[in-house]
DNA sequence: AATGAATGAGTATTCATTCAT
DNA sequence: GATGAATGAATACTCATTCAT
C-alpha cells in the first residue's frame, strides 16, 4: 500500500512533447518552464503571457512553440510537476511511520512544509483550482490524496485509535483545513504573510484533536 | 456581540448606482442580474462577456451600461449580495443559541444548507476568489466570519466547553473544511454532484468532534 | 461702410430650430446653451457629451433633443453667437472714429477686451477651428473680418497713413497676431494665464508698425 | 548661442519603441508611419481608426501593435520628426547669417517654405494642436521657438535695429502671423489653396516692420 | 414637455498561435 | 534551433440619437 499520493501520470498532457533536445535544448527548455513558474506564480495564468515568458529569457516567440505545445500544456506540466513533488515529500515523511496516526500527522507536516518551502507551489495549485481545463486534473489528484488518508483513517478506527465515521468525508476535512492553512498563512498575494513556527503544532492538533474537550 | 457575519456594507462598489428606474427599468435590471448570474455560474467571469448576457436577453449592449457601470461592478454586486445572503442565513440560524457550541454548529449547519439550496452562489464565491479585484473583498467577508467564530470559541474556552489554542486559527480550520465539503460534495462543475443528506451532520462532528476518539 | 464683421446669418444651421416656445420653455432652451457654453468650454467639442449636458441640468435627454435638433447644431448656435457677440464689440468700437488707422486700432483693443473678458469665447473658436463640421463657418467669418479691415487698411494707403502692400495679406497678419496673443496670453487650458495689462498696447505696436509706413 | 529651435530631444514619448528589426521590419513600419501620416493628414487624429491604417496596408491589426506602442504613441512619433524637421531647416536657413534681422527673416522664409512643402507638416501640427494630449508638447516646442526669435530681438535691440519692445511678445507675434498665413494660404483641408509666390516677401515685409525702428 | 429606456455601430487594444526565413 | 513578423478573433465600453409612455 503506497504511503502518498499516487497521481495518475498517464493521460493527456501527460508526456512532454516527444523531441529529441540536444544538451542546450534541454537547458533551453528548463530556462523556459523556470521562468513559468516564476510568472506563472506572480501574476497568475491569464495575466502571464507567452511574450512575457520569451521577453524575460529575452528570445523570440518561435522558441516557446517550439518546446511546448501551448501556454495550456506547459502550465500542466508544470503542475504535474508540482503535484509530483508535493507526493514524493508526503511519501518520504510516511516512510517508516508505522501507526496510521502518526502517518496522518507525517502528512499533514510534510505538505505544511511543502507550501512553506516554496509559496509558488501554492500559487500554481490556486491558478490550477482557477480554470476548468485544469482543475479536472487536479481534482483527480485530490481524490488520490483523500483515498490514501482514508486508508490510513480505517486502519485507525479499525484499531480503535480513531472514532468512527465516514472517512472519506475525514479525509476530505483535513484537506480543505490544511490547505486553508496554508492559503490563509503562507499567502503571498499582497496580503501580509503571517507565518508563524507553531502552525504545523496547531495545524495537526486541529485536525488530530478537533475542537472540544 | 453579533452572532453571524458582519460583512462590512459600506465602502467601495457597496451602493448600486444612483439612478431612478422606473418599474420596467427594474425589471430588466432584475433580469440583467438573474442572467448573469447564471451565465457567471456556469462559465466564469471571463468566460461570461457582457454581449453574451445582452444576447441572453435579445437587448442591445448599451442596456448593460444603462443600468451597470462595468462587467466588474455587477459582479461586484453579484458577489456583495450573496454574502449579504449568506450572512444573513447564518444570524438567523444563530437566532436563539445561548450555547456557544451551539452556534458554532447552528452557524456550519446554516453555511452547508445555504451552498446546497443554490450552487451558483458557491460558483460566484469562487469565481471571485480567482480574481484579485475581488479576492480582497471576500477576504474581509471572511475575516469577519472568522473574528465572529473566534469570538464563539473564546467562550468556549471559558465556560470550559471547548480545548484551550488559537481561536483564529480554529475558526480558520473549521472555515476552510466547511468550504471544502461544499466544495466537494456540492461542485456542479462538470463533475457529478454527490450530496449525501448526513452531509451536516458529518461535518458538524468533524469540525467539533475532531478525528480521534 | 460697415466697421466691422459680417457675418452671413443665413445658411444651413441659421435658424434655430422652429418651434413656438413657452415662457418655461425658452428658459429651458437657455439653460442647456448656458450650461454646454461652460462645459465645451472646459472640455471640448468631443469631450462633452449629450449626457453631461442633460445631468447638468438633472434633465432627461429627451429634454436636449426636444430643444436640439442634434449636439451640432447646439454648438453652431453657440458659435454663431459667440462670433455676433464679438462683431458687436467691434462694431461699437468703431463707431466714431473717422480714422481708418484709428479704426483698426480699436477694433484690436476691442478684440483683444472681448477674450479677456469671457475666456470661454475663446475655447469655443478654437474648439471650431478644429472641427471640419465647424471650421468653414468660422473661415466665412473671419474672411468677412478681414475683407472688413482690408478695406480701412486700403483707405489708410489712400491717405498715405500706410505703407503699400497687400491689404488682405496685412490683414491676415493683424488676425493672425491678434488670435496667437490672445491664446497664448489668455489660455486657460492647464497653462498658466500670463494676462499684462500692456498686452493691448504691445499688440497694437506690432501690428500697426507692420503696416504703417 | 543656437540660431533656431532646438525642441527637446530627450523626456517622454521620446524614443520609438525598442525593438530589434529586420529590413523587412524596418520597411513596414516604414509604411505604416506613411500611411498613417497621410490618413491623419486628410481625416485627423480621431477620424483615422488604426483599422484604416491596417486596411490601407493590408496587414492585420496586430502588425501595427508590433511596431507601435499605441495609436497615441505613433502620432507623437509623427510629431516630432515634423518639428525636427522645421528646427533642421530652420537651422540651416540661420547658418552663416551675422545680423540678427537677417537670422530672422531667415527663419521665417524658412518656415513657410516649409509647410508649402509638404501640407501635411501643418496637419499634423494644427491636428497636434487639437488635443490636449499633443499640445503640451507643441507648447513646449513652440516656446523653444519664441525664446530664440526673442534671443534674436534683443540683440537687434542692442544693436539699434531693432524698436525697443517686449521681445517675447514681439516673437508671440510674428509666430502668430507666420503661422496664420501658412494656414490660409496653404490650407488643404477643403477649402481651395490660394498659394502665391509673393507670400514670404510680404510676410517678411509685414513681421519685419512690426518690430523695427 | 419630459422621462427613462434602448439602440448598435464604432474603437483601441490584447494575445495565443502560426509562418517565412 | 531560432527569429521577427503576422494573424485576427475577441472584448469592454461609449455615445449620439430615437422611442415609448
Amino acid at each position: 500500500m503506497t504511503g502518498g499520493v499516487a497521481f495518475r501520470l498517464a493521460g493527456p498532457y501527460c508526456y512532454p512533447m516527444e523531441k529529441k533536445l540536444t544538451k542546450r535544448g534541454s537547458k533551453r527548455r528548463e530556462q523556459i518552464v523556470e521562468a513559468s513558474f516564476r510568472l506563472f506564480s506572480e501574476q497568475g495564468y491569464h495575466g502571464t503571457t507567452v511574450g512575457d515568458i520569451c521577453d524575460e529569457l529575452g528570445v523570440g516567440k518561435g522558441v516557446f512553440y517550439w518546446y511546448f505545445k501551448s501556454k495550456e500544456s506547459l502550465f500542466m506540466e508544470l503542475l504535474r510537476s508540482v503535484l509530483l513533488k508535493l507526493r514524493r515529500s508526503q511519501q518520504q515523511a510516511l516512510e517508516g511511520e508505522q501507526d496510521p496516526v502518526g502517518r496522518i500527522e507525517a502528512g499533514i507536516r510534510a505538505s505544511i512544509d511543502f507550501f512553506r518551502s516554496e509559496p509558488g507551489y501554492l500559487s500554481v495549485i490556486r491558478t490550477a483550482a482557477r480554470y476548468e481545463e485544469f482543475s479536472n486534473f487536479l481534482h483527480q489528484g485530490q481524490e488520490v490524496v483523500v483515498a490514501d488518508t482514508a486508508t490510513h483513517l480505517k486502519e485507525g478506527m479499525a484499531s480503535g485509535a480513531i472514532r468512527h465515521g465516514d472517512p472519506e468525508l475525514m479525509a476530505h476535512g483535513i484537506l480543505g483545513a490544511i490547505f486553508h492553512f496554508v492559503e490563509v498563512y503562507f499567502d503571498n498575494n499582497g496580503h501580509a504573510s503571517t507565518d508563524r513556527p507553531q502552525l504545523a503544532d496547531e495545524a495537526v492538533s486541529f485536525c488530530l484533536k478537533g475542537v472540544l474537550v
